[in-house]
DNA sequence: GCGATTTGGTTGAGCGTTCAACCATTCCGG
DNA sequence: CCGGAATGGTTGAACGCTCAACCAAATCGC
């Protein structure tokens, strides 16, 4: 059975390629610079962020891939990885044993205050002082609607 | 000498994370699919692409490089990649002897042939069809923006 | 012209992600 | 209860990307 593909117009194309090209440029940039002035990949500040936010500065490896939005293997290799750093620490759980618990370490936690300013710097240079207020909000609205698109199927 | 951080304010934290979530979820799914269904990843995708735009489906590395969006290095790695696979293949330059010219094979652009229809349907279904015109509008106006900010400076 | 710089491109090591397979524990239906 | 399914998490191999080092050819400055 053949169904008719629903090609992209010209604008379309314009608007993907766009976006592409942006999302790219951005998250490669914000990328570099974190791993040149910080060490750290930008998936991993992300874990290290999510972790000092939330009390006991502690939470499941299951909770912790859903805000962050990676799968189990990748949160457990990414875990591993900031253990031997010693900027992450792993915790049996105690009421279900099959959990593990990652926990933020000092260490782990200065090395975040200390990429802090420069990343967020870095997210205003690139993104925020580029666009108008307007465009911010029209930002927002459109990255909830299509998170919710994209999670909810 | 201590600058201080602009942080960024409540909102504009729901703005960045929605952003992050969203572009990091749309690309994660077309690139899943495109790698299911057409073994491929969507960087190699945008390669033939490029190619098969182009008279003669030939272009520099260099040139090629630009178009894509990435290093050079990345680029010579995937071509060597695409060319065992058959896809693409090298050519001497005939006006630059440093230089060195991809070019989309046959098998090449049937790959993209067969590719390009399941993944324009996953561009239209995660992203498209998500939004309205206006928010299309808005998204390739705010892309432009951030491409031009970011390779501006 | 000739040495120094720039440009075009490749290479290999190190690292992060993916995928599939896997183990242990918990939950659920009968 | 008990057997099967679902859940939580890990592992290792394959692969793509990054970075720095590198080579060859072209270009620039004097």
């Amino acid at each position: 059975m053949t169904v008719m593909t629903r090609w992209l117009d010209h604008d379309e194309q314009q608007t993907w390629r766009a976006f592409l090209a942006a999302s790219r440029a951005l998250t490669d940039t914000l990328d570099r610079e974190l791993q040149r002035d910080a060490g750290m990949p930008h998936a991993y500040y992300e874990i290290l962020v999510r972790l000092s936010e939330v009390p006991g500065r502690r939470l499941r490896m299951s909770e912790l891939a859903d805000l962050t939005g990676s799968s189990r293997s990748r949160l457990s290799h990414a875990v591993a990885r900031l253990e031997t750093v010693g900027w992450v620490r792993r915790e049996e759980c105690p009421t279900d044993r099959r959990g593990q618990i990652a926990v933020l370490t000092e260490a782990g936690f200065a090395a975040l205050a200390a990429a802090a300013p420069g990343h967020v710097e870095g997210v205003r240079r690139h993104l925020f002082d580029a666009l108008s207020p307007a465009q911010v909000d029209q930002l927002r609205r459109i990255s909830e609607t299509l998170v919710a698109h994209l999670t909810g199927s």
